[in-house]
DNA sequence: TTGTATGCGTTATCAC
DNA sequence: GTGATAACGCATACAA
């Protein structure tokens, strides 16, 4: 069934029930109505091929995830979800395309075969060659994340500098010494991701600045890297009483270490970070960390790219959130 | 830029340019290097709108999920990753619909306007509307669970009745009499879920197999009922010592709430039940359950789907998993 | 082995 | 206020 039934059945001609439906051309009244009963009666809606086609656009956007393989933290598919959600309110379906692993091929697909009308790019390296990419091709895009030197474009990012500065601060306020941040993975950092790199450099920023000793430990996305991780901590450091944290995945395991080294929290040890708010709550005890606002950071992200796809020639823009720090029960003063 | 460039620029006409993309017709080497010379040049790839319109198919998906509001689990989001990876591999894209909520905009929009090619329907109910709506629509699709009477349809599940079963048995091996079920939501179950209702079943058939006194909770997908839903547990049956669960989302508070009461597993009370694999050895101790097998769902979801698709006749096909329990170290028997 | 012509279902530009 | 009709870019049946 396509519209040209449908301008049959109500005995007009193809191009009123199109203006009838997109309302961009006054319709009478009565033909409007006999249209309308028409494509109520046989559950019409235009074919979307077609439409894309004609119109030059596919009202969907594609949000570039990482691979499955390297597992998404429980903030990023906070993040998917709302992204999705969000998209709907504007009539927008999502395409989700994984990329960064070898198989871009799901990526090219969607930029050069005018499969979307814009891009949300998570994840993103300092340096990334995706973003080249989707500029050469002229695609509308927001990335999450900034690359090195954002000059004029358009993404919206966590202040982890920032953040990590501040949890340091919090842990040198309750007169902790010697400290150590869980980073994420090396291969990470070595590549150039921008929260872990950004997060490194608050810390030691912080902690220059407060006399702190400060540690860094890289440890993969996963409970049981968290693990070793603390048992490493423990035995190199053993003086360490606080540790910072931007690795959910490894939370899980960094619990059980602390619960076999009998350490009690915060008593013994004092933990925080920047960790998505479900998780934080989660945590035993509940850990005082900065929520990652996925659900707001999802919001920019599309409010942005549609304004971005409306006026291609728009003045970038961008976000940098600070969310605040909840004070939850995780940290404490240094036991002397 | 378009295929009838490239034919100019390499002198043949568009429908050779067409064959030799498609291989559909054979081409002179000579040709088709000439064309492939000026393609790569370009950087040529057919308009998707385009060839979906003339080929009558789209080359994607859509996966249903369930709204961001009611936060998916940790099984779910390994699904929904793992499901775009598969279809990476046969090179279809993935739609993804948020349904369940009022915004079924997105699913309509899908499912009348000729968007994708197939279905997946995550998180469907015993009796659920939206089965019905593609089976009207004629559009193929799969469903992660099955509904109540499935005749002859295309699904993958996991056999929650059965597992829980196996669980249930596991503890009354070790001496447990008094036994109780963390089920989802009440909401859930009284909407027809299958997992949550197949689950009571088989909860209460084991337990009337050993003789064992069982209990059932209902618990909404977050940590702070968990914790609330233990406690009450402790309240009402304290003879209880050993639980069954299917709620991952719960586990973070359940931790919690064992912690707060000085209970060690499995020394003073066991745990149990059916969790995605990351989660069960994220908790402390690892937790004996069957792993939601997410990846080889997914899997068996889009092949079944892409066979479909190619076959719209072919005899409906269907998988019901029922993964080993892996022995852990949240069971023990009863201490008298 | 290659070219021509038509159709896919809309939108939008004319004309009335 | 409404109708023809030409794009949109590709696939394919039909010719040669």
């Amino acid at each position: 069934m396509n519209i040209g039934e449908i301008a049959k059945r109500a005995g007009v001609s193809r191009s009123t029930v199109s203006y009838a439906l997109s309302g961009k051309r006054p319709v009478s009244t009565a033909t409007a109505r006999r249209i309308n009963e028409v494509i109520d009666e046989l559950g019409f809606r235009p074919n979307a091929s077609a439409r894309a086609l004609a119109e030059g656009r596919t009202r969907t956007l594609s949000l570039v995830i990482p691979p499955a393989s390297s597992r998404l933290t429980d903030a990023q598919l906070g993040f998917v979800a709302s992204v999705v959600e969000v998209a709907a309110t504007h009539d927008l379906d999502v395409l989700l395309s994984p990329s960064g692993g070898d198989h871009d091929r799901s990526f090219e697909r969607i930029v050069t075969g005018r499969r979307v009308d814009g891009v949300i790019l998570m994840e993103i390296l300092l340096d990334d060659a995706r973003v080249a990419r989707l500029e050469q091709a002229g695609l509308p895009f927001v990335t999450i994340g900034h690359v090195e030197h954002p000059g004029a474009s358009w993404w919206v990012d966590v202040d982890y500098a920032a953040l990590i500065r501040r949890c340091v601060h919090h842990l040198a306020d309750l007169d902790h010494r010697d400290v150590v941040l869980i980073n994420r993975s090396d291969e990470l950092v070595a590549a150039g991701y921008g929260p872990a790199v950004r997060s490194s450099a608050g810390f030691q920023e912080a902690a220059d600045a407060r006399g702190l000793t400060a540690h860094t430990v890289y440890c993969a996305d996963e409970p049981a890297a968290g693990l070793t991780c603390f048992e490493d901590i423990r035995r190199r450091w053993p003086e360490v009483t606080a540790a910072v944290t931007i690795n959910e995945a490894a939370l899980p395991g960094l619990q059980q270490a602390l619960h076999r080294a009998r350490l009690d929290v915060p008593r013994d040890f004092s933990i925080t970070g920047v960790v998505a708010g479900r998780l934080a709550e989660g945590f035993h005890p509940p850990l005082t960390a900065a929520d990652v606002p996925a659900e707001e950071m999802a919001r920019l992200a599309v409010d942005l790219l549609v304004e971005r796809i409306a006026d291609p020639s728009a003045t970038p823009r961008n976000a940098l959130l600070e969310p605040a720090v909840s004070l939850r029960s995780s940290t404490g003063a240094r036991r002397r």
